[in-house]
DNA sequence: GCTAGTATGGACTGGCAAGTCCAGTCTGGA
DNA sequence: TCCAGACTGGACTTGCCAGTCCATACTAGC
């Protein structure tokens, strides 16, 4: 796998992005390799050859490659949670998202599949989550600093839930087709966070 | 598959528990029927005598029969959230039912596998999480009565963001092997009903 | 104890799909 | 220009596994 030429580079993510697509649209149970092959107009020696073991190798690729997709298609608003009115707006980019993705959510599926077996396919989600995760809690302590959420509250643990929060939503989404857990879980959240500033110091400052 | 002998119905129900305990064990990607054959010391003519469609009936049933788990596991708990030490002991019998259940999730499995070709394991998911929802919205309309939570909560959008906290909190412990964001994630929505009550009606009554 | 229908054993088929192989082509650097 | 190594085509092997089939054994009601 050394020494890739520009084209050999270029095949290469051809056929991974046709994967890609292929689980988008089918999901992984029902992906051949030779639907790949089809959709990329390339043959088996080409996918072996960019992916030695064969399929597993290229549903963990797809895995990383999906992975990464999810965070950026929340940016910029997730680097940036400074105030309520960006917190909404990231709030309705992911729903936006999944809303979008339809019914099929790659990921999972391709975890789903690998299963425990492959000890890659784990360490993709686990990191996957760990970043979202980092990132809610950033958002969560830049508002304590400024004063808009209660400086009491642990920032990780309420990433945690609201994280929790949008995977049960997507997850459901999934398997229902209603978008309404995903908006409920993140707008409770929300006003979580938001209320706990009331709380922590109640009557005389309403904002 | 009229007429059942009582001898015919115990094979029956042999072959699908065989078949859940499997699939909790190894997932449903890799069950093969003579997996589930070996372990019920059955054979092929059984299998298919009792589930004439094969493989994805006997999904399907597995599907019907981990569902009705879910919702029996939580129980007495789930039907009776009546005052707040009740839902704190409904929320540690879930943690704790995940916790045991490890890392593989049938039901997911299963759906996932099934995926959306089968209308049939689609509405198995759907009517699980509706019966779910209902349970925890009569919960809360329950607290509403006896005036513990705000009444200006709507109730089944509070259940949807609980349920949808707990599927992902199961989801991420399934994928990273961590219980931390299901503890969270019931916590927090718990809390949420919780404060909501002092909001509504505080101490000097500023909505 | 007859018999119709139920239950069971297990060999066999058929097809699919992952992975192998080799022969042939292209590319880039010296 | 030359050649080592990258790239490509596609036939072939291999193994697995769902599903079929038929012969046999059991059971229940009459």
């Amino acid at each position: 796998m050394r020494a890739l030429t520009r084209k050999g580079a270029a095949t290469r993510q051809r056929i991974l992005e046709g994967a890609a697509t292929h689980i988008r649209e089918h999901g992984v149970a029902d992906m051949t390799l030779d639907d790949v092959l089809a959709r990329t107009a390339t043959s088996k020696s080409q996918l072996f050859h960019y992916f030695p073991d064969g399929r597993e190798e290229l549903l963990l690729a797809v895995a990383r490659f999906e992975a990464d997709r999810v965070l950026e298609d929340q940016r910029p608003q997730l680097g940036d949670l400074t105030s309520w009115p960006a917190w909404q707006s990231w709030r309705d980019k992911v729903v936006d998202r999944y809303r979008r993705q339809g019914r099929l959510c790659p990921l999972n599926s391709v975890t789903s599949q690998l299963g425990s077996r492959t000890p890659g396919a784990q360490a993709v989600v686990i990191e996957l989550m760990h970043r979202w995760q980092a990132e809610i809690a950033t958002g969560v302590r830049h508002m304590q600093g400024t004063g808009e959420i209660d400086p009491g509250l642990d920032p990780d643990r309420a990433a945690a839930a609201l994280l929790a929060g949008i995977q049960g939503g997507v997850l459901i989404q999934m398997s229902t087709g209603q978008i309404d857990h995903l908006e409920a879980a993140l707008d409770m959240g929300i006003a979580h966070l938001r209320a706990s500033k009331s709380r922590a110091r109640p009557p005389t400052t309403p904002s």
